[in-house]
DNA sequence: AACTCTAGCAACCGCCTGTGT
DNA sequence: GACACAGGCGGTTGCTAGAGT
């Protein structure tokens, strides 16, 4: 408190007629506050100063109704099924906090926001995947069971495999997946950490992970306003595409991006998975994205085959952070000792657009580390570990590739049951 | 007791859309 | 269609309490 600023009370345009008071609330302005509610009702926020006398703005006004003084407000920590709730809705929807404080009754998007960033925190810290275990894993041995093809899946995208009209984007109702039961388990495993000790474990448990550009295959409703920035991002046809026209993109299940880069995600990105799998719908990270700032591991060239890659950009970490270990998937290689997961990496939606975009033909071997590769729907890159004696340890580089065309990742999806395959409809998930 | 670190939370900022003129 | 305004949204920042050293 205390601290003064000029605002028009509009917007965020700044002007210097007005002066306003910024920082936390005081319960004399509280009640300021809730008494012009009383009388007058909520909105038209710009005009709380004038019958009220309240120094705030407009905007400042509003927040503190929304969040705080409303009387339907729920106090109190979330209960686990208001956290299982969340997680559901997270993963069907990513970081829309508005629409997923609609799902919550009493609970605020800043609440909802706050209390996901910090739960992602926590689980980074962890090592642990964003989403239980269990569901990814059921949703892996669906997939492997209903013999998702990936024999096509070389990384090796052609332009014309992008083409915008080629692709539907499918839907995809979440509540396929019941995730209560499932949380419990999850909930426990992380209540028996504290979280103090979180920080004495390995320090490369915390290193940055690998994240990938996975975009959740949520179709929004059809409500008054649904906002989606049109972030531009260099579109495979040459220029730039809206997000209109990259919708198709975000559910193309390939990653891509440019060797030697690192994608750090923060933690309020759309996880998932876990800290290994980083999908931000609002923020794409396709290579070149413009709001790419931080570097990306995920390591695709379009020029190269994957073996190529493989052996002219081995250890892209290496090179960078010598001592920088990256969680493995479980599915291929052991699950590293100081992992208190079982699965390290990888989530279920990536699973899910993982296989969406494979044909069901051939090579249906749920062991072909392919397969298993396009089940994590992302690159998994794992870097060399330095021992204590400073010997790098090199481990494998895995690299998840899509189709290579788009006739083959169209396949799945003009099936028009592509996730009821992946997923299993008769499955039950709440076992 | 002093210090450090972290989680949790409140609030702000900038961008966006919808609406009215 | 252009513009201004009001409000909504997601991302980010900064403060504080509590735990650990």
């Amino acid at each position: 408190m205390g601290k003064v600023r000029h605002d028009s009370g509009s917007g965020d345009d700044f002007a210097v007629d007005k002066t306003f008071h910024k920082g936390p609330w005081t319960s004399a302005e509280d009640q300021l506050l809730i008494a012009y509610v009383d009388k007058h009702g909520d909105g038209n926020w710009n005009a709380v100063q004038k019958h009220s006398g309240l120094s705030r703005c407009g905007k400042s006004c509003r927040l503190r109704w929304v969040n705080h003084l409303r009387p339907d407000l729920k106090k109190g920590s979330f209960t686990d099924k208001e956290e299982q709730r969340v997680i559901e809705l997270h993963a069907s929807m990513g970081n829309k906090w508005a629409r997923m404080a609609t799902e919550l009754p009493g609970r605020t998007d800043n609440e909802i926001k706050n209390f996901w960033n910090t739960r992602v925190k926590r689980l980074q810290r962890l090592g642990l995947p964003i989403y239980p275990d269990e569901v990814r894993e059921q949703a892996m041995n669906a997939a492997a069971q209903n013999g998702h093809n990936t024999d096509s899946l070389d990384g090796h995208h052609s332009q014309e495999s992008l083409e915008p009209d080629c692709l539907e984007i499918p839907e995809f109702d979440f509540k396929y997946l019941q995730l209560n039961n499932h949380s419990s388990l999850y909930q426990s495993m992380l209540a028996s950490v504290p979280s103090a000790n979180l920080m004495r474990q390995k320090p490369s448990l915390f290193q940055p992970n690998v994240y990938n550009v996975i975009e959740s295959p949520y179709t929004p409703p059809n409500r008054k306003r649904f906002r989606e920035p049109e972030t531009t991002f260099p579109y495979p046809g040459g220029g730039y595409a809206t997000n209109d026209q990259s919708a198709e993109l975000w559910n193309y299940p390939y990653v891509e991006s440019t060797p030697g880069q690192f994608n750090v995600a923060p933690p309020d990105s759309h996880f998932l998975g876990n800290a290994t799998t980083y999908s931000s719908p609002s923020e794409p990270l396709f290579h070149g994205a413009e709001k790419l700032e931080l570097p990306s591991f995920q390591c695709f060239d379009t020029q190269e085959e994957p073996g190529d890659w493989e052996t002219q950009h081995s250890n892209p970490m290496q090179a960078i952070e010598s001592d920088n270990t990256l969680v493995q998937s479980p599915l291929i290689h052991q699950t590293p000792p100081e992992c208190p997961s079982s699965f390290c990496d990888g989530l279920l939606e990536s699973v899910v657009y993982g296989s969406s975009g494979e044909k069901q033909t051939t090579n249906t071997d749920p062991d072909s580390p392919l397969l298993q590769h396009s089940l994590l729907g992302h690159v998994e890159i794992t870097t060399a570990t330095a021992d204590t004696a400073g010997h790098n340890n090199a481990e494998t580089d895995l690299v998840h590739f899509g189709p290579t065309s788009l006739d083959e990742s169209r396949t799945s999806f003009e099936s028009g049951d592509w996730i009821r395959q992946l997923l299993g409809e008769d499955r039950d998930y709440t076992k």
